[in-house]
DNA sequence: ATGGTAGCAGGGCTA
């Protein structure tokens, strides 16, 4: 059995207490970082290495992007694919010993303007999304987990509002569409979803309300996935919400499901 | 309708 984590840690140097002290206090076997906005090699490793977490893959560049995967369990690396060939660094993926292998995606926000034409990040985000698509379609995933940030909120009850949010990057109908593509070409299961299927739920809150807690506009965007094989396995999702009131906090919060595998 | 905050880098870009 193993529990693991998906996190957006919105830099990961300025950040790495925070990263401590969810390692501390919940203990995750594995914990999957996105945003990290550092070179690989000036990523606070000794400090997680101390804390028991030796095992770590990840891809970074200068300031933007960046994916890390930190684990207590053995875990190789099994390498990362440029999407939509953007030059990111947004994936990386890493094998257990017992052969699961675990995806960690960061997809692009996609910027303000929901048309490709008017915005070229619009678009880069769909040919991610549909490159996702065809490599699920090809590889027919198995014994896999996939979490990140994927910056869409599918679901009505994903959103403080389906309505208000309709044109709004990350709730759209076509990003819906091309991530339920990516999703159905690798049979993914959404594991938080199976857990919790009924109700509200956000991972993410903007840094720009006044009182996010009380505003509480979130919106789910931090997900895990498995495939039909293990997804039976999986239970006990949670999602830190508390996290959220930490001092200097990401604007994501910590997402949780554990394995009996 | 608009602007609101945050990180990196040390000006604007990205979110």
């Amino acid at each position: 059995m193993f529990t693991i984590a998906t996190w957006n840690i919105n830099s990961v140097r300025l950040r790495e207490g925070l990263v401590a002290r969810l390692l501390r206090e919940e203990s995750p076997d594995i914990l999957c970082l996105q945003e990290c906005k550092s070179p690989v090699e000036k990523i606070p490793m000794q400090a997680f290495r101390e804390l028991g977490y030796t095992h770590i893959v990840a891809r970074g560049q200068k300031g933007y992007n960046g994916v890390a995967i930190l684990s207590r369990l053995p875990l190789e690396d099994a390498g990362d694919r440029d999407y939509a060939g953007l030059g990111h660094a947004r994936h990386v993926a890493a094998r257990l010993e017992n052969g699961v292998t675990i995806h960690n995606f960061y997809v692009p926000a996609g910027g303000d303007i929901p048309d490709r034409e008017q915005n070229i990040k619009f678009g880069q985000k769909l040919d991610f999304l549909t490159e996702m698509r065809d490599a699920f379609h090809a590889d027919n995933p198995e014994k896999s987990i996939l979490v990140g940030d994927l910056n869409i909120a599918p679901r009505e009850d994903d959103v403080w509002s389906h309505k208000q949010l309709l044109k709004i990057v990350s709730h759209t109908p076509i990003e819906v569409e091309h991530l339920g593509a990516a999703q159905d070409a690798g049979k993914w299961v959404d594991i938080t979803r199976k857990d919790i299927p009924e109700g509200l739920l956000y991972s993410w809150w903007s840094y720009r309300a006044r009182d996010w807690d009380a505003a509480d506009k979130g919106r789910r965007l931090d997900h895990v996935w498995a495939t039909p094989d293990i997804a039976n396995a999986a239970h006990g999702s949670r999602i830190l919400r508390p996290v959220r009131g930490w001092e200097k906090p990401s604007d994501h919060v910590p997402v949780f499901a554990t394995f009996d595998l």
